[in-house]
DNA sequence: TCGGTTTGTGAATACGTATGTATTCCATGA
DNA sequence: TCATGGAATACATACGTATTCACAAACCGA
């Protein structure tokens, strides 16, 4: 059935190693042989076996990407990219998506099938970097991190896209502000936070517990977030969410109690993705670039693999602006 | 640095074939060898090369998915139940995410790299099925399939959604009616328009040309085709989307040309993504099994996998829903 | 013309697992 | 006591490619 190297050597009359050689433009094989090879290889249609390859290069030019949830609307955005700078690199993508780290470490990742991982939905609690690296098996975070040292990361300035938040809802006056984070465990969600609090503190505001919700990065975390934070005694005339999903999920909340956005309530996002500039949203948000993110977190397990890395780690820091749309306003 | 096979079997004072087999629990080694074996292999963290595995059994446990634009809301909620389903299969998923039909099908899929390929976005004119096909690569379409006999395909009853909509148009006295459509060169949109197209001409109502737009399945098609609908002599009083991201589309534009929805126009989308259920669109559209729709595909890919499969090929129909929201009210 | 170099190719082998076949060991029964 | 059969394990090999090493031929300068 299948094809191999063997039966283009003896239709090209050579040798296998010749065929090997041939194909992958080896210099020492002479021109004419390699037109002869090249001819026996496309009569055949011959496609050399990758399981072959992968065995006797020890590389199988295959990148895991591990993800939990692909239907929030922000995993897609990074995949996409990753995957055609992975594939412009040489690289084959394949996409797990789980939610124990464990069963995921033990089997899929150790047994040789890819030569990278790419996390990119780690907590800071996870166990799985500590295996990958006692494997020896080269990865990188993506977007998120673990926050120590020595990481290999491509990530977004979160503590500064936080101060920028806080700093412009200071100058609009709100004094009664809230926030949406991101889960505790997750260096987005905190870094953001922090940077947020601190910009706050300066100005002297605060940000009391009562007006503090965190959870996943997802639609449902906003659209729960808004109608406990309305609850409170004096309801906040801001909200700083962690990322723009938990925004839109806020905004879809805001809709269906009757709050209106900015008048009532301003909501401020984090990410600009495509979907935040739609029509029925426009929300104000802070941008990073996503793709950009993407693409260096690929070159650099690109380099990891081939270990042309700083052996202390590398953090690759991508700058964030603030985006004004239609969600903010003046405090009342 | 890898451990094989061999080691543990020096360890565990057998021979590597032994280890094979007792590793997994062929009936033939004893309960004593089969638990120091296993002891042996816990010591040493030993993980059986995947690429070993493969070339002795001639089989990946890999699967292709095959798609056009992941940032497209609809794919990741086909990607992440296939990616659940075949990953309780046993199988792998690698994503492939690309434009040129023929770059793919030389150098990825015919390597022997996986085991099988599923098409989520197939064309009516793409060449790639033919060339799977030729080479012996099992192959399932996902959503969209050629539309010729002899596909294996899980795909939705897309006429009988576009008659449902087509019906409940009429019902409510619409007359004057537009269609934005999916391309032509793809079923899904082909399909639901001929259902609507039929169904319409059963209660006498007519689709001229001019309130027809057909576009890729996505956002902007949406979003440019309204203007134009609008530009018209008469405008129409509700417009059929080939699905909700086209839909979604619409609303927005809808939004930022000031015409009310539903008052002044109706819209109706497909698949009932979970974002259609937003409380800022609260679209009525048409609803189908997403998550049973790429399961059955998964479950159809590894029975053709395993050559389970009737020879005259296999097309699995789910059927569809006509759900009532916000977006849909009487003609005025 | 000859030793030495360069060039091109083939033979042998490694990679790690699974499997078909051979072998060993032991128990059983006549 | 020895043949027989079954259980458990070892041996040999296949899978397809890339690479190391050896070898032959061609080429060069002295």
């Amino acid at each position: 059935m299948g094809i191999t190297s063997h039966d283009v050597a003896r239709l090209a009359g050579v040798s296998q190693p010749t065929v090997s050689r041939a194909l992958r433009d080896d210099p020492r094989v002479s021109q004419a042989t390699r037109e002869k090879v090249k001819r026996a290889a496309q009569a055949l249609n011959y496609v050399p076996s990758e399981a072959g390859r992968t065995l006797s290069t020890r590389a199988t030019r295959r990148v895991g990407v591990i993800v939990t949830d692909l239907t929030n609307p922000f995993y897609p955005h990074v995949i996409a990219p990753l995957h055609d700078e992975l594939s412009s690199l040489g690289y084959r993508m394949m996409l797990i998506t789980e939610r124990s780290d464990e069963a995921v470490a033990e089997e899929k990742l150790l047994d040789q099938s890819m030569d990278g991982v790419v996390l990119a939905t780690a907590t800071t609690d996870s166990r799985l970097p500590a295996q990958l690296e006692r494997r020896g098996m080269p990865y990188v975070f993506l977007n998120r991190d673990t926050g120590r040292a020595g990481d290999f990361a491509s990530v977004v300035d979160n503590e500064g896209g936080g101060r920028l938040v806080a700093r412009e809802l200071v100058a609009l006056g709100h004094r009664r502000i809230a926030g949406v984070f991101g889960a505790a465990n997750t260096t987005t969600g905190r870094e953001r936070e922090m940077g947020f609090r601190l910009a706050l503190a300066e100005a002297g505001v605060g940000l009391p517990e009562g007006r503090v919700v965190r959870g996943a990065f997802e639609y449902d975390t906003g659209y729960r977030a808004l109608p406990a934070l309305l609850e409170a005694d004096e309801a906040p005339t801001a909200v700083f969410c962690g990322n723009d999903v938990v925004a839109i999920g806020v905004l879809n909340a805001a809709l269906a109690a009757g709050v209106k956005v900015p008048d009532d309530l301003t909501v401020i996002g984090f990410d600009d993705l495509p979907m935040a500039s739609w029509e029925v949203f426009r929300l104000t948000t802070v941008r990073h670039d996503l793709r950009e993110l993407s693409r260096q977190a690929a070159r650099l397990l690109v380099r990891r693999i081939a270990k042309d890395v700083d052996p202390a780690g590398e953090r690759l820091v991508l700058p964030t602006e603030f985006v004004p749309r239609a969600t903010h306003a003046r405090a009342h």
